[in-house]
DNA sequence: CAAGTGACTTTCG
DNA sequence: CCGAAAGCCACTT
């Protein structure tokens, strides 16, 4: 039985910032997840920050659902009313996720993989 | 090396 | 439920 790979893991040693994109992009349409959480499952807590930082550097070859990343509480991470926020807002809409007041309902939408793609995945 | 920055998080009041 | 404060960490100046 061999390993599945990604696109981004390839078979190589993953540098951090490449097992952030490559978490961000296993999250499933209709769902979302935290900044924190990313980082946490991509294997370097607390670097919620750097997960922040990664996004904004995506490089043009990658096509990233960054907008299902929020902040811990579920808000949209962009300064309400930017055009990034609304860009944001209607992604996730888009795909039947609720934003209310700039917010998103964690309990309701907030991604939590399953042992699969813990095992297989997110085994780095 | 010190200081500033930020798509963050947690705690406190 | 805000908002401020402090903690946090990689990166830039």
């Amino acid at each position: 039985m061999v390993k599945q790979e990604s696109a981004i893991t390839n078979g190589h040693k993953l540098t951090p910032a490449e097992r952030i994109w490559h978490t961000v992009g296993l999250i499933p349409t209709g769902n979302v997840a935290s900044y924190g959480k990313i980082a946490d499952l991509a294997g370097l807590p607390g670097r919620a920050r750097y997960v922040g930082y990664c996004l904004r550097n995506v490089p043009a070859s990658l096509t990233l659902p960054w907008y299902r990343v929020l902040r811990s509480n579920g808000q949209i991470a962009f300064k309400t009313g930017s055009p990034q926020a609304a860009t944001q807002r209607e992604l996730l809409e888009a795909e039947q996720v609720l934003v209310q007041n700039n917010r998103v309902n964690l309990r309701l939408f907030g991604w939590e993989p399953g042992l699969d793609v813990l095992l297989h995945q997110l085994a780095f």
